[in-house]
DNA sequence: ACATTAAGTGATT
DNA sequence: AATCACTTAATGT
């Protein structure tokens, strides 16, 4: 198991480069499988781990006061999460919930580590320096594209996210949950998935959307 | 065959 | 672009 995980690392992140950093990952952190679907950390729960991903991917959203939620971003294999970064230094209760996008494996580290990690490994402090600095360019951008950009793109942007985070072309969701995603109505999203299928963007069956190979 | 759920449409604001 | 009030199509039982 020890042995798994630490070949697990070095696998997925190959910037942890201290021989003992990964020794003290394998020895400590513990392996987590959740089922698509399946929450993983839900608003206002205290943050006790650092996510490390390893397979799959993760949808993390945010939600406002009437209950309605939209997708921030997706996280990755050889991502961690930088919320949970900063929950930990302060101890405050997540204010995202994180969802298992399909079946998905993570290393979870407790978060007490966190601290003397930082100082004792430099490729971890970097690690997740490069995390936040990632993440705050991924947030810019959702800002940007929430208060500039028209649905299509919107729209467009988000089946690309999806398409890379589930490394597939094939995506399985409806257009009721795409609208949920992106804060909007059924009918809009419906009706701007058929543009794009005539543009021959993508091809639409019931409960898939396939995107074209090419750009 | 029937019920349920996803998707399409047109009108209204 | 949202909402409503349908309609139509796909799928499960």
């Amino acid at each position: 198991m020890e042995d798994s995980i630490f070949q697990l690392v070095k696998q997925h992140f190959p910037q942890l480069v201290e021989k003992q950093l990964q020794e003290e990952i394998a020895k400590i952190g513990k392996i987590y499988f959740f089922k698509a679907d399946e929450t993983i950390m839900d608003f206002g729960q205290y943050i006790k781990l650092v996510p490390l991903l390893i397979k799959g991917s993760i949808r993390v959203m945010r939600e406002n006061e009437e209950g309605k939620e939209i997708l921030l971003y997706f996280l990755k294999p050889g991502e961690s999460c930088s919320m949970s970064f900063s929950c930990c230094l302060t101890y405050k209760q997540s204010i995202i919930r994180t969802v298992a996008e399909e079946d998905t494996t993570l290393i979870g580290i407790p978060i007490q580590y966190m601290d003397q990690w930082m100082g004792r490994f430099p490729s971890w402090k970097n690690f997740v320096m490069m995390s936040y600095d990632k993440r705050m360019l991924e947030l810019v951008n959702v800002v940007e594209s929430i208060a500039f950009h028209q649905m299509d793109q919107r729209l467009w942007d988000y089946l690309q996210k999806k398409s890379i985070a589930t490394q597939s072309l094939l995506l399985n969701t409806t257009h009721q949950e795409i609208a949920n995603d992106l804060n909007a109505s059924r009918e809009a999203i419906s009706r701007l998935l058929k543009q794009l299928e005539k543009m021959g963007k993508i091809k639409l069956k019931r409960n898939q959307i396939r995107l074209s190979d090419n750009e």
